[in-house]
Formats: structure tokens, sequence, C-alpha cells
DNA sequence: GAATTTTGTTCAAACCTTTGCACAAGGAAA
DNA sequence: TTTCCTTGTGCAAAGGTTTGAACAAAATTC
């Protein structure tokens, strides 16, 4: 009558504190307190548990332990557009920080599209201690959600619209010491190639940028919109190569380090010489064109680009991201807190030099904190 | 003597089967039940209930689900190099694909640099249902982990070295593809730019491509290495620029859209025309030439690129790496599968046409299984 | 009106970990 | 010998959810 359960799958079930007290022939708390290094278990104990321990492979249950009320140590993680080239770096950067710290990344959302509702509520459904947003255009379901649930929140690269804490580089100044920088090698005609016109980042990156040569009562020549992509530079180029060499500007402005490497490909192209890049040694093309980036992404450092532009502190924008993090799940009540770190100038080839200055040094106190 | 204890933060705490429970004045149990839908509660509590928990906004806490034995819902993610265009749009789209079928990311790692012990174990810790690598040098502590513990493990854009499940895009086939077509057009004098050497990703595409010459009586003019980042591409672009034109190659196969779109830079940059693109509409310049790539990165294949390529079917390649991993969440004795996908031929003015073929067409079954 | 089914709800166990408290054994001090 | 302290361990509760089984009340059948 009784026929036998068929043999399911042995698949020896992982190693759980149970399973390892009663290997120990110990109690559950036993093991417990031995892993955790309790100083009441006595080294007798302790090492056999140890032992037995790593032969099972055991690994806590993280989930169990965040029930019991604690920190669940997972992040939730919005990324914003992956086409510009800093978000990848970004994103590496934030990802090795964080597991120095024992964080671990719910990837909620990568891209422009929208959330749906399912993915917003995963902040919630599994426990997050904390949401981190790159994104420029914030979900708005995510920052309800985040308000309404004491998650909290820190926005990286961007500012907050109406409130939360963020980190980001310190955009305007960073605009205004380029200017400055093309004032002093001399250039005449100025030209802006500006990027998402929703960004603070873009905007405030083109303000500095435009307010410093008001200041010394220069006006830009003139403007495109580049869209924060590589082709935006592109194009942007394309017409630049295009204008007769009178009207033509002698100094470009990309707010981004990817608009910036487009737009040279574009002046290269169309063999308009960009910097002093072509002959080399400070001696420069008659009618080049000095092209400024802003982000300091690997790939425009390094040649072909050998970009000047301002190099973000980047280790030290998400570190100090991760920081307001920490301090909010500790105390949620914190206030708001906007971080500004400061950039530093890079100077590369891609841009004539004021006289006297040397190519390849990089000025300015990287990742000094102003907020 | 008794000090009232200080006004902890009211924050009321978030809502909890218990919470609605006593609200509706009900069991948990019966809570559940109506929130899951099951037939055995009357509608009327079913309603009182819904309402109190959309008011509260409940969110059912997956971890203590989780804890039950069921499914976790959270997928281990090991990411390659970001560098890679290729790799954003992949993370993208995942993003997408994950949500919709309710699966979250746990992102373990993104970039070359090698995992901590840690980060591996919280493979473990946080009970993913499964991993997905599309790294191409897969950590080996991933892969012990995983298969030693019952993790389905799924690799996206690389074949499995040992074992494991798969997805690719037909690499040899794509090369052996892009071959014919240069052939067809005419080329006479062939130039490869490879890639990681370590990577069966790259490995496979030169060779298919190599082969298809090989049986056509050509064999390779040059080669060289690009390392897989945009700037090889510049870097091999620069050389073949630099050779005198009755030695250059007039076809060159960089086996990635980042190498590729590197290589046009460093050509036009060198006034070298570059497939049709320069004189437009199929009459090329003299000494043009032709540059084929592989991926489909969207930014390749519209100007200033619009290049000619083979498109991996992104959205098959993703839905069925998450098919394979499900189905091993199901059965996890099911067989290694190695599931290959072809590519379409994306024919942009990168590379001369054949005669009679127009620009712009795609040819090709996406995404027609093969394994 | 009693027996039976249907309907709606509750009980209790299980998942795994952490931790306050209790408990036992052994040694030292009185 | 009693009392107290130290040292090492076990007990039990808690955290939120799911689910099989039990239970009560109402509706149906004879």
């Amino acid at each position: 009558m009784d026929v036998p359960a068929p043999p399911t799958r042995p698949a020896r079930a992982r190693a759980t504190l149970l399973s390892l007290a009663q290997a120990a022939g110990v109690s559950i708390s036993t093991v417990s307190r031995a892993l955790r290094g309790d100083a009441r278990i006595s080294p007798a104990t302790r090492r056999r548990i140890d032992a037995l321990a790593a032969e099972a492979g055991y690994a806590p249950n993280a989930l169990a332990r965040t029930l019991l009320g604690g920190r669940s140590g997972l992040i939730g993680l919005v990324l914003g557009p992956m086409q510009n080239p800093f978000y990848p770096a970004l994103l590496e950067e934030l990802v090795a920080q964080a597991a120095e710290r024992g964080l671990r990344l719910l990837l909620l959302h990568a891209g422009e599209g929208s959330m749906d509702d399912r993915t917003a509520q995963a902040l919630l459904q599994y426990q997050v201690d904390g949401c981190l947003v790159t994104s420029a255009a914030l979900p708005s379901r995510i920052a309800a959600i985040c308000a309404g649930n004491d998650v909290p929140l820190v926005m990286i690269n961007r500012v907050a619209r109406e409130h939360g804490a963020a980190v980001c580089c310190d955009n305007a100044e960073g605009g205004a010491r380029l200017a400055d920088f093309l004032l002093a090698g001399g250039h005449r005609r100025f030209a802006v190639v500006g990027g998402n016109a929703d960004t603070s980042t873009s905007l405030d990156r083109e303000r500095g940028f435009v307010e410093r040569l008001a200041a010394r009562g220069v006006a830009l020549a003139c403007r495109f919109d580049g869209g924060a992509t590589r082709e935006g530079g592109w194009a942007a180029g394309e017409r630049i190569a295009a204008m007769p060499p009178g009207e033509r500007p002698d100094a470009v402005f990309a707010v981004g380090d990817g608009l910036a490497m487009g737009l040279i490909d574009a002046l290269r192209a169309g063999a308009v010489p960009v910097g002093a890049s072509v002959e080399g040694e400070g001696v420069e093309a008659a009618g080049a064109v000095s092209v400024v980036g802003f982000d300091g992404v690997a790939a425009a450092l390094r040649p072909p680009y050998a970009l000047t532009t301002i190099v973000q502190p980047l280790r030290a924008v998400v570190r100090r991201g991760l920081d307001l993090l920490l301090a909010r799940m500790e105390d949620p009540a914190a206030p708001d807190e906007l971080v500004t770190l400061r950039g530093t100038l890079h100077v590369g080839r891609s841009a004539r030099l004021p006289a006297g200055a040397a190519t390849g040094a990089s000025h300015g106190d990287a990742g000094r904190e102003t907020g």
C-alpha cells in the first residue's frame, strides 16, 4: 500500500546553523556565537565549529538576519543613461566601493525609460536600507516611495530638485575654471555645446562658463545643442568645421567628455586642427580650434584625445555618496545635505596652452569639499 | 525615578500582515489569503483588506517569503568591462527584461578587477536563485560557488569554457558572413583588428572571418591587436592610415563596434576615405577603406558611422539567457546547453557595396536559433 | 429537525538567525 | 561546607510570511 517516496534529488540542503549544530553536537546558539566570534565560546568549541562550517561552505542567511530587524545590507540603485561614458565609470567605482563597505546593490533601473510599479515596490519588498540615484531624471515613484517609507535617498551627479541629499561636482566652478583657462590661452571666439536641457549638471556647467566669460567682458559667439551623446558632439563639430574660418570659434566647451570626443572626431574628419595636438609641443597649426570637456572619463584623457577637461573626483564622489547614505541610515532625520566636490583641471593637448604653461599637469585641489 | 522614555521618532513602522490584521480585526492568515486572491475569502472581507493595504502602502516582505523555502527572486549579476559599448546596452536590456519577469538583479561585480571573497559569498547569503555572467573572464570563485551550491549559472555573450549554460551570438558565422560581403564587394586586401585574446567571442569572430577568406583562396594581408577598446581601434587606424596606399588594406574587420568606431575616427583624421560614405550614394572615393564591425551597437549604426556590422539580436539574446536560467531554476539537473543565435547583417555605408546592393537593408534571419 | 455540505476564518508550524536570560559546572574565597 | 564568581552552553522568543489542517457557522439536503 505505502509506496516509498520517489528518490528526490539528494542535493544535500545548504548548511544552516541547525545542520552545523547537529554535526557538532551543540546547540544552535553556540554555533551562532562561535561563528560571530563571541568571547563566551571556548576556543576548543570554536575551532571545531569553524572547521565544520568551512567544510560545509556555510554562509549565514542574510535574509533571516534582516528579518530580525537589522539592516538588509541592500542598496537600491537607479542608473542613468548608459550612453554617457561617465555612467559606466561611475558604476564600476560604485560597485567596488559598495562591496568594500559590505553593501550589496539591488539594480532597479538603468536607462531612460520609465519604471513599472512592481519594480518600484521592490524597494520595499526587499527591505533596502537606502537608495542611490544617478539618473538625471529621478523617477518620481522612487522618490515617493522613499519619502513615504523612511528610506534614505541620495543622488549622485545631480542636485536635488526639491529635497533629498546629493553629491555632485562643482559644475559651475568647473565651467568657470575652463573659461579662465581658455581666456588665458588668448582665445577670442567661444562656443558651447550644451547637454540635456533638463539636467542641472549640464546647465550649471554652461552657466558657470558663460558667466565667467561675461565677467571678463566676452560674449558667446555661438551655441549648439549636443543632447549628451557622442553623436551630438559630432554634429556640432561638423557645423563648426563647415563655418568659414573667420567666423569659426577658436575655443569650444563641450559640457561632457562624450560630447567633446565626438566633437573632436568631427573636427579632425573635417581637417580642422584641434588644440595643440597637430603640430605637437605647443606649436599649433593655423586656425586650430581648442576643445575642452568635463568629467575626466579615462578614454578622453588618453590619446588620441588627450582632452583638456575638468576631472571629476570620481572616487571621492562615490565615497561621499555612500557616506551620506550611511549617515541617513543611522539617522533618518538627518537634514538634507548637498555636498559639492571641486574637480581638477586636467591640461591635455586639446586646447591651446596659456603662455608658459606645461601640458599634462593637473591644477586644483582634487576633491576639496565645499558643501 | 522613572524617567519617561524619550519620544523616539514616531516613524510608524512599515505595514505588515500583523498590523493589517489588527486594523481589519481578522487573523494574519486571512489577510495573507485575501491579498493573494485566495477564493476562500469572502468578497466583503477582501475588499476591506485590500483598501486597508492600499492605504497603508503595504508591500509583502520578500525576505520573509523567501525564508519559507521559496524563491528569492534575486539573480546575481556579474558584468563585463563597461568600456565596451555593447555591455551598457546589454545591461539596459537585461534590467528591463528581468523586471518584466519579476526578477531582481543583485549586482555583484562590474569591470575587470577581481572579486573579494565577501562579494562571492553574497551569492549564498542572499539566496540568489541563479547567476548571470556577461564578463569575458568568469571569476572562478563565482563558478565554484555556483557549482557547489546548486545555483544555476548562465553566461551571456561568451561560451562556457568547461561547463554551464550559455547563450551567445553565432560569432563564427557572423565573421564568415562579413567576409562574404566584403568579397562580394570586390575587396582584395583584408585586415583584421582583433579583440581580447582570451575571449572566445573575439576569437570566434576572427576565426570565422579568416576561414571563410581562406576557403575563397584569400589570405589576410595584415592583423592588428585592438584589445577591445575604442582606443585600440584608433591605434590600428593610425597605422593603416600611415601605410602607403599600395600596401594598405581595402577592407578591415574590427571584431567589435567600439573598435570599428575608433578605427573609422582614425582613418578620417588621417584623411583616408571610409567605405562609400565620403562621396555618398555608392560612388566611392579613390583609395577608400571599407570597415565592418560586430555587435550592432546603436551608436555605430547611426551617422556619423553608419557601420556595416553584424547586429546581435540583443533582445533575443537576453530573453534566451533568462529562459535558460529559469529552466535551470526549475530543474537544476538540466544538462548544459549552449544557445547560439544568428545575428543580422546590417548594411551601412562604412563598406563598399556589392554591385547592385542597396544601403540600409538588413539581411539574415534575426535571432534564428541554432543550438 | 437532524445530518451534511459549503463557506469563511483561525491555529500553528516552518523557514533561519540573533540575543537576553537562565542554567550548569567548576574554581576560588570565606 | 557554603557562597559567590567565572566560564561555557542551552532555551526560547522574535521577526514576517505561507499553508495544511482544524474549526465554527451558515446553507443545503433528506
